[in-house]
DNA sequence: TCGAGTTAATCTCAGCGTGAGGACAACATG
DNA sequence: CATGTTGTCCTCACGCTGAGATTAACTCGA
């Protein structure tokens, strides 16, 4: 029988049908309080002319870095969250040959106008409610996104990826607000907030004023250590139906 | 401008370095109240001799259809649950080429040994405690596996994929027992999963004799129709640790 | 045949988190 | 200065929770 070794050096990897992997991401930020996803315009076939999401092969790095690569191709980014999302592999997603998505979702505070990149025609932040028709099976990969963008704000200190190292828990309550599509009762989100070990912890110091159209100066916190949020903040109203 | 026809037909797959996509597969099942993972014996290099999970190479259908094949080469199956877990693509995790593993969770009630496949020198199920020193980088992708199930319990009726077509409350509590390593008061879960609506529904029959060492007959249930238990069953007595 | 042990199913009770609403002070704007 | 807005804190009623006790049905061994 054979060694490992003898058997590596015999091994040939030409030998099978040609596959690729790619990595597409589904970056949120909040804009003007509203959920906004970066797209790209596709300049090469296929889909030239199309939206997507931003996205390119994997090269002889990690996932998780060929994300990040991607990513800052497209935008100027500073702290950002990163996590896999799935991955998409049906025959015939992509007419060039057989290819691999693995889709990455991405959080970020509010940043600046993304900046065009080498594959892309132009790259912009779209509110989420206005991003359809999609190239390949990009509609289906930011619905999922969006889905677990939302149940992950439950159970995770997810939402302070949204906003900056030091805030507010009125921002924190808007981002919740933005992604999930509906007000929040003010009073009884601060107390949630607070009584969850781990989730903000104080910075001692508070505004330099109060709100744009005034109220009294609000504290200020930044992200305590918790990874998982004990008791959860329940999305309130949903519908017992045949979820 | 060309075409996308065009651009199409000039395209060449082959002009990128060579990748390959397998698919790998936690399959798990309870026998005898223990939680046990299937886990092959490899016959080739590399990793010849070592344990890990059942899986091969990608061929022309989607990812689901290869995670169920790559399941049925091991054990006769009927009912299963089969959900995608995640990917894993670090260079170097494979020493033939760059290879990425689509990693698959599945759930099965209790089932007869497995058979042998082509392969794998033998296949067995493994009581997931001493299920370690895998091959590749197995471990880990048991252990997300794991933690996968343990918490996809507590809001998705996942249990009823454990149990057959009809079950008892006990035995349902059985497998929460198993999965997360702890028992649980009877009493209680009693109520909670007749209080979900759409966990569970009644057939109106009941077991034709008491438990083993007694006991009255138990009612049977089958799986509802719900997709998300609310509430969610928590799991219990976690520390408010670091998580 | 009868008692002991086991189990399914139900009930009780104190405690906690929840949603809803209100109170109040600090602040911006006109 | 008047008005509206906001952050923070409080109260209250309701529902779910964990823990324990209770009842009835059943198996097994003496």
């Amino acid at each position: 029988m054979a060694s490992e070794a003898e058997f590596l050096k015999g091994y040939d990897p030409g030998a099978y049908p040609a596959v690729a992997v790619t990595v597409d991401v589904v970056a949120l930020t909040i804009r003007d309080g509203e959920l906004c996803v970066l797209l790209v315009e596709r300049a090469e076939h296929p889909f030239a002319g199309r939206r997507a999401l931003p996205g390119g092969f994997v090269r002889g790095e990690g996932l998780d870095d060929a994300a990040l690569r991607e990513l800052q191709e497209e935008t100027a980014l500073g702290k950002v969250h990163l996590e896999q999302l799935r991955t998409y592999g049906d025959p015939g997603r992509d007419p060039r040959m057989r290819v691999f998505s693995v889709a990455y979702l991405a959080f970020a505070p509010g940043l600046p106008e993304p900046r065009a990149g080498s594959d892309a025609a132009g790259a912009a932040w779209v509110p989420v409610e206005q991003a359809t028709g999609l190239a390949f099976d990009h509609d289906t990969i930011l619905a999922d996104g969006l889905d677990r963008a939302r149940s992950k704000l439950e159970y995770t200190p997810l939402a302070t990826a949204f906003v900056g190292d030091e805030f507010t828990i009125g921002e924190l309550r808007q981002v919740y607000a933005s992604v999930w599509g509906e007000e929040l009762h003010a009073g009884n989100f601060h107390r949630k907030v607070l009584s969850v070990p781990g989730f903000v912890e104080s910075t001692g110091a508070t505004t330099a004023r109060g709100g744009e159209r005034g109220g009294p100066r609000a504290k200020l916190y930044r992200a305590g250590d918790a990874q998982l949020l004990h008791p959860a903040l329940l999305r309130p109203a949903r519908e017992d139906g045949v979820r």
